[in-house]
DNA sequence: AAGTTGAATTGTAGCGCTACAATATGTGGG
DNA sequence: CCCACATATTGTAGCGCTACAATTCAACTT
């Protein structure tokens, strides 16, 4: 029923050292002849031992591993941006463990664990925190990364300018110069004001170019596929004449292509779509899906490299990282074929 | 730059009490007195003070965090199978932390450092681990709950039984009796053999109903949507006759319909598709895909909730609880309309 | 031969917390 | 008024580990 723990001391005992040696063997391993390694090394294996790394940082001070929340996991830029963190992290000798926070209150939850451990960094999503999060994130005095998010960082920052590339698809968008009703989607709900940057950016640009830039449409984010069947049903109620549509995720954006060929709208003839997050369904459906590339790996990457370099402290505070972005433009927004006058 | 951490000790000095009592207010709030806990925890949020967690589990000889690994974010399956981990795992006043492992060898790395993190359980995906793993699993007596899988755990176990699913689907297909030549397309890879053990109940089915069997085919498991089209292709270059086909996914499934819909492949009619994990995705495609729902939310609950049960002794070794599986019938395997003979 | 150096190893103390036993503080009975 | 008795609070010791200083010991100098 009790499982006898092994401890360093056992191993330092079986290997005829002292427990220090035990300890300089894992953590300076150049420290000790090689020989000795070598036996304790052996002694560990056979004990099955495996080093109390709470403890450890309890006695140090100091941690090596970085805590992590992800809001969701349902798309595959977050497993790349996950994947990019996981390597950075492995190859610099630290550990990454992720806690799951749909919601503001989970994440503050997941905050609060994360800080109870000591992990040496927090990589959270988004700037928008619990309150409560956000004292105890400064007063912990834990550095903290916010990612996905091109600024309005507390600290540290990586993402990429969301207004930007809302901007750059209204401008692709309108290189086709008969498309006169453009909606944007975004999504609301009570994970997330993210996307609600998109909103003004996407107002500018029409604006400038003299065209009506009253459809937008909030979607639940939990809807997936469906908010995007959705979404157009209430698009199309507003109006009719709708050219072309920017949508929060390629998720919505196939509910959308669906919904679509339901309903018989040829895309992009009848309707322009654009996605967002180039998930691995965007080159899937067809027409195959115009997408905003957020270089998840990277950001994640980026991520971790700065909790790294921030705690040798050659970073200095409110440093933040774009890691751009990339329109890729496909079928379901190309230019309608202009038929002879 | 160093950040002014807080104690235990800081807390209770402020409170103008022990340290045990700041201790006992966190840990057991009936020992301390209303007024005088209400005090504690005034004061703890005043000076952000975060129990230690590392230091608490070291001293108490025990711990609330239950670790998992999982092989992959990208589908909805497993969101929803974490999600009931965390959940189970939040109402019973433990903590959830995840490591993210896609192979074997990763798992292996993640394994350690949760043990060394000396956390209360682990849940894992899958009975397949590197050999160390399982030494240092079984030497250090944390237990260990193995899911997606029905049985040959090493020690507790929660899945539904993938051969019994497999062959349900096969007797589905088999329904519409002028289907002769039934696929199964399997994923193999670095990751899993999990997939596999559809394979003799696949053929075990069909050779019971006196057809041919060989129709077996390996993806790779990295492939998405792409590994549908590919499988696709080749088991239509082996067999021009193919009349259905059992999926190890709904991405698969999907890559497969879209590849169907560009070679104007008719599904049902011509070639009927069978998914696998419920994805949100199989109910938005054309035609529906008929799936195994597996319960994947169930499952993570029971995974959590034995791992604590045996925690507390309740649980004797080698349990293992069967979540069921539902087969979710669509059109894509609609059998097809008789014509008048 | 005594002194100097450097590498390898080892005590000591303490990280922040909790189990446990010990103490203080009240309450009512005899 | 003293004793039992419960309730509230507090020392003490130690969890497994590491920083740091102290020690050992062989290999060179001079």
């Amino acid at each position: 029923m009790t499982p006898p723990k092994t401890t360093m001391t056992d191993v330092a005992a079986a290997a005829g050292v002292s427990p220090m040696t035990v300890s300089n063997t894992y953590k300076y391993p150049e420290r000790v002849q090689e020989q000795t390694r070598a036996r304790v090394l052996e002694c560990a294996a056979e004990l099955g031992y495996v080093p109390n790394i709470a403890a450890g940082n309890l006695a140090a001070g100091e941690s090596r591993v970085i805590g992590g929340t992800i809001p969701s996991m349902r798309n595959s830029s977050f497993y790349k941006y996950v994947l990019g963190m996981q390597n950075c992290a492995n190859a610099h000798g630290y550990k990454l463990v992720l806690m799951l926070a749909d919601t503001i209150e989970q994440e503050r939850s997941a905050i609060e664990a994360l800080i109870g451990l000591r992990v040496a960094g927090l990589v959270l999503v988004g700037t928008e925190h619990a309150p409560e999060a956000m004292t105890l994130l400064k007063r912990s005095g834990i550095p903290v990364v916010e990612s996905w998010t091109p600024a309005g960082a507390m600290d540290l920052g990586v993402g990429f300018d969301t207004a930007a590339a809302t901007r750059t698809l209204v401008r692709l968008l309108l290189k086709d110069e008969r498309r006169q009703r453009i909606a944007l989607i975004v999504h609301e709900g009570t994970g997330s004001r993210r996307f609600l940057e998109r909103v003004p950016a996407f107002r500018a640009e029409l604006a400038a170019a003299g065209r009506k830039d009253d459809l937008v449409h909030f979607a639940q984010e939990t809807d997936g596929f469906g908010a995007g069947r959705r979404a157009l049903d209430a698009l199309l109620q507003r109006e009719p004449e709708l050219d072309a549509v920017i949508c929060p995720t390629d998720i919505v954006a196939a509910g959308i292509l669906f919904e679509c060929s339901r309903r018989g709208l040829a895309v992009p003839d009848q309707l322009a779509v654009a996605g967002w997050g180039d998930y691995e369904l965007a080159q899937e459906v067809t027409p195959q899906l115009t997408t905003v590339h957020p270089n998840a790996s990277e950001m994640g990457a980026a991520a971790i490299d700065l909790l790294i370099r921030r705690g040798q402290g050659t970073i200095p505070a409110g440093y933040s990282i774009d890691t751009g972005f990339e329109i890729l433009e496909r079928a379901s927004t190309r230019e309608r074929a202009h038929r002879s006058p």
